[in-house]
Parts: C-alpha cells; sequence; structure tokens
RNA sequence: GGAGACGUGGCAGAGUGGUCGAAUGCAUCGGUCUUGAAAACCGAAGUGCCUUCACGGGUACCGUGGGUUCGAAUCCCACCGUCUCCUCCA
C-alpha cells in the first residue's frame, strides 16, 4: 500500500500522482482518517500510562490503599478499553481503505488513459512473410492433433485445453529452456504453493479488490485458499514479515508454477485458442532490491525476457505502460509483446513491473540498511519486482504460429531441438 | 481422520498473577588485550505505533482473539499453527 505519511506531506501532490491513474474514490477522506485515529491513539496512551503509573503503586501497597484504588482503576480501565476499541476502529477503517488505493506512478511513468497511450520503446526481430495464407495456433494444433479444445470444454467448460502428444513434449521443451535460462543466470529456482491463503494474495495487492479475478477454494467457509494466478503471490511473500539483510539483496528467484485466473470481465475476450485460458503455465521471475536498484533490475528483468524471445528466434516488442493501464499495484511497467501471424499484431508474453514499495508494505517486507560505525539502523521497506519469463502457453501459441510451413507443419526453434531430443519438426502423424 | 504434547526475543531455553521487554547460553556488533587472529574480559543490541526540530519521552507486542482480575507471558475459553504416535495416501 501507499505510505501514508506521503499524504500527509502533501495531500494535494499525492493526489495529483496519484490520479494519473484516472479518477479514484475516496482520497478526501484520508487524511482526516489518518488524524482521527492519531488523535484516538494519543488519548488511549495517555490513559494507559496513568493507569501504569497507578498500577506501580499497587505492588507494595498494603490492603487499606488497594481497596481505596480499587474503583478508581476499574473506571480507568473502563475507559481505556473503550478507547482501546475506538483506536481499533479508526485504525481498520484506515488500513483498509489504504488496502483498495492503487499504488502511485512513478513520475516517468507517460499520462495516458489506456493503452492506446502506452509508449514502444523498440522492436527486435523481423516479422516472418509467408507466401502461404497463415493460420492461427488453434487451426494448426488442431490438425496437428497436439492440441484438444472440444474434449477439454466437455470435462472443465470454455478456457481449458487438453495439450497430447508432441504438444507436450513442446510444451515441457519451452518450460524447461526457460527454466534452465534463469538458472544459468544465477537466480534462485523455487517450486511454490498452487494454494495461498488471503494474506499473501493481500500482500501482492491482488486483494481485496480482485477477488473475482481468482479461483476461491475452501476446506471450510472461514478457512479459504486461493489457487494462485501468478507465481507471483507465493514467491513475493516468501519474505513475509521478515528484515533481510542489506548486503543480501538485491535477491533474485524464478518459479515455474501452473497460474489459475477465473477472467471474470473478460467475456468475449480472447475465446478462441490458448491465448486466455483459466489455467496455463509460466515461468516467473521475482526481485528483491533496494529503492535504488530497482530500476537497474527492472530494465534486467525485461532484457531476459526480450533475451528468451530473441532465442527462440521471435519477433517482438516492448513497451511501456501509460499511467492509465498499470496494474493496481505497479508504479511503473513494460510489457513484452511477441508478433502473432495470424493477428497480424503483437501480442502480450510478458510484463515487468517495479512495485516500489507497494507490495513489500503490505506484506511487511523489509531489509536492513548497512550501518555506518556503530549507529543503530531501523529498518525499511524493501522494493518488489517481478516479470514473467514467459507466458507458456503464449510461447507455444507463438512457435506455433511463427514457425508454421506450407505444408502444416512446424519447424522446431533451433534452441529447441535438444530439448525435444533432436526432433526438429512436428508433423502430422 | 483419531490420540497426545507444545507455541516466549536471530537461535536455544528459564519464567513466582504485580519489581518481566522479559533470566541464562549461543550467535551478532563495538571496545580492551594482541604484530595480526583466537581466547579472555568490558559493553551494545527486538519490532510497530504515538510524541519531539532533535536528545529523548510514552505506549503496545511472550502464536491469534476473547474472558477473569485493581493488575496477565503467567489463570480460563475459543481459534490458528507446529511436533510426535496411529490411520490413510500421491
Amino acid at each position: 500500500m501507499i505510505d501514508i505519511k506521503l499524504f500527509e506531506k502533501d495531500p494535494d501532490a499525492a493526489v495529483q500522482s496519484l490520479e494519473k491513474r484516472g479518477e479514484i474514490e475516496g482520497l478526501d477522506d484520508l487524511c482526516a482518517l489518518s488524524k482521527s485515529r492519531r488523535s484516538a491513539l494519543t488519548t488511549l496512551q495517555a490513559k494507559q500510562e496513568k493507569r501504569n503509573e497507578l498500577n506501580g503503586m499497587m505492588k507494595g501497597a498494603t490492603p487499606e490503599v488497594i481497596a481505596e484504588k480499587r474503583s478508581e482503576m476499574k473506571s480507568l480501565s473502563q475507559e481505556i478499553k473503550s478507547l482501546q476499541t475506538e483506536a481499533d476502529d479508526a485504525n481498520e477503517r484506515l488500513q483498509s481503505m489504504l488496502l483498495s488505493i492503487p499504488n502511485i506512478p512513478r513520475a516517468d511513468v507517460p499520462e495516458g488513459a489506456d493503452e492506446d497511450a502506452n509508449v514502444e520503446i523498440k522492436r527486435v526481430g523481423t516479422p516472418p512473410e509467408y507466401n502461404f495464407e497463415v493460420r492461427d495456433h488453434t487451426d494448426i494444433g488442431e490438425a496437428l492433433g497436439i492440441i484438444d479444445f472440444e474434449r477439454a470444454a466437455k470435462i472443465s467448460g470454455s478456457r481449458f485445453v487438453f495439450l497430447k502428444g508432441a504438444g507436450c513434449a513442446l510444451n515441457r521443451a519451452i518450460t524447461h529452456f526457460m527454466i534452465d535460462y534463469h538458472a544459468s543466470k544465477g537466480d534462485t529456482e523455487l517450486a511454490p504453493p498452487l494454494l495461498v491463503r488471503p494474506e499473501a494474495a493481500v500482500g501482492v495487492g491482488q486483494l481485496p479488490k480482485f477477488e473475482d479475478g481468482m479461483f476461491k477454494t475452501a476446506r471450510s467457509i472461514d478457512d479459504p485458499l486461493y489457487l494462485i494466478s501468478t507465481a507471483e503471490l507465493p514467491v513475493t511473500n516468501y519474505y513475509a514479515n521478515e528484515i533481510l539483510d542489506a548486503t543480501e539483496l538485491p535477491k533474485r528467484f524464478f518459479a515455474y508454477s501452473q497460474c489459475f485466473r477465473s477472467e471474470a470481465g473478460a467475456a468475449g475476450r480472447d475465446t478462441r485458442g490458448m491465448i486466455r485460458q483459466h489455467q496455463f503455465e509460466k515461468v516467473e521471475m521475482v526481485r528483491f532490491t533496494t529503492a535504488e536498484q530497482a530500476d537497474a533490475e527492472l530494465d534486467a528483468m525485461v532484457e531476459r525476457a526480450s533475451d528468451i524471445l530473441s532465442q527462440l528466434g521471435l519477433a517482438h516488442r516492448i513497451v511501456q505502460l501509460c499511467a492509465g493501464d498499470l496494474s493496481f499495484s505497479a508504479e511503473k511497467c513494460f510489457d513484452i509483446e511477441v508478433w502473432l501471424p495470424s493477428q497480424n499484431t503483437y501480442r502480450e508474453i510478458s510484463s515487468c513491473s517495479t512495485f516500489g514499495t507497494y507490495q513489500a508494505r503490505r506484506a511487511g517486507i523489509r531489509y536492513r540498511p548497512v550501518s555506518e560505525g556503530n549507529k543503530k539502523v531501523k529498518p525499511v521497506v524493501a522494493t518488489t519486482l517481478n516479470g514473467s519469463g514467459l507466458a507458456i502457453g503464449r510461447t507455444m501459441v507463438a512457435i506455433l504460429e511463427n514457425y508454421q510451413q506450407a505444408d502444416g507443419s512446424i519447424k522446431i526453434p533451433d534452441v529447441l531441438v535438444p530439448y525435444m531430443k533432436g526432433q526438429t519438426v512436428i508433423q502430422a502423424s
């Protein structure tokens, strides 16, 4: 969540930069709430001090004195209890309001209301040309017998898929290639839980606002677990409520996982094919840094995602999202979009963001700066980042479409051939 | 799913209803000693919040939430979690 102190220091500036995203409700109440929380706390603590003082006199006191003070103490205790409730309420109201306010876009994020205002940073590679009519991955995959949507729909409904035969092998090859790629860079691999508690989802900003985007499971009504919408949830929360040492930063992780999204509100979008599924696979990069390190780490993640696509021989471009198109928790974000011949356009295949201290403040991730001399230094809130490296299903889509040949077969990208046991082509059997 | 045990500071581990933010040990940091290091000795050291320009002061926190009490780490209840044994199982 945002730092309430920013608001108190200069409310107008904070509101102004926050509203680069568009209109946001409830900002007016924020300062008032914070003030009332504070005054409730101050009066509460004054009473507590008084109580402690009286209490100290009771310890060795004679029975007469104790009897005499007892009623005074009792009423003081009552008073404290109700003040406590008041303070807790004020605190809770403030917290819940803060939880539903998005992150403040960074100053270097372009203005704009929606994706039309996003800024293309660069293009890498050249979209291939074909001397035959290109087909989309659905037609290609079904014709090759490596993708089966119909039977998946019979069993699970729309937005699910069976991979089959060489489709499974290709999917695995893509996955292993990406895992090996990140491992070779020295990042630490994590295989995370796919079900998480609500707190973890709150930590990254998925809850409370976006519950309808997730699949919720329950052992009992009060004890839900959520299927992760991305490995970001478990991995970013890896250090929740911990204090790291500055010398260990930046920490770089990656995780392969299944991801589950209800895609509520996406009705009608990408209904055909594997672009938008309820269940998909992804390799995710997650980093913990100081504020100073964040920009370099963000650039490095973008570079990695781009490099993976280059190695796969896939044309792509890098786009910086404008303020209005930023996700809830992000303060700066680059999308990597891969060329899809069937759509004659670039489609998102990776999203790399820095969240500043927004997520870390929610999740309680801090680090202790290196101290100078004997001075003790307070923990400071860490910076978190993450980026896809990459979405596996969409990579498969891109390969099927970009590597299609006139006879309907698929050439396997060179870097994947070793992962396909030497197979260089997928043909109809 | 059944039975039992337990949840205290970075870790280990004490703790009588008031003098406990909490002994002690280890680890950590600073210093003395040493050519340097080790050992030894001395000292420092939790987190959040409120207040203060600052020094500082205050308050809360012993799994979580309630309760009893003038007063709870300590007593009672519920919940959560961990461990051991049994059962089951990829």
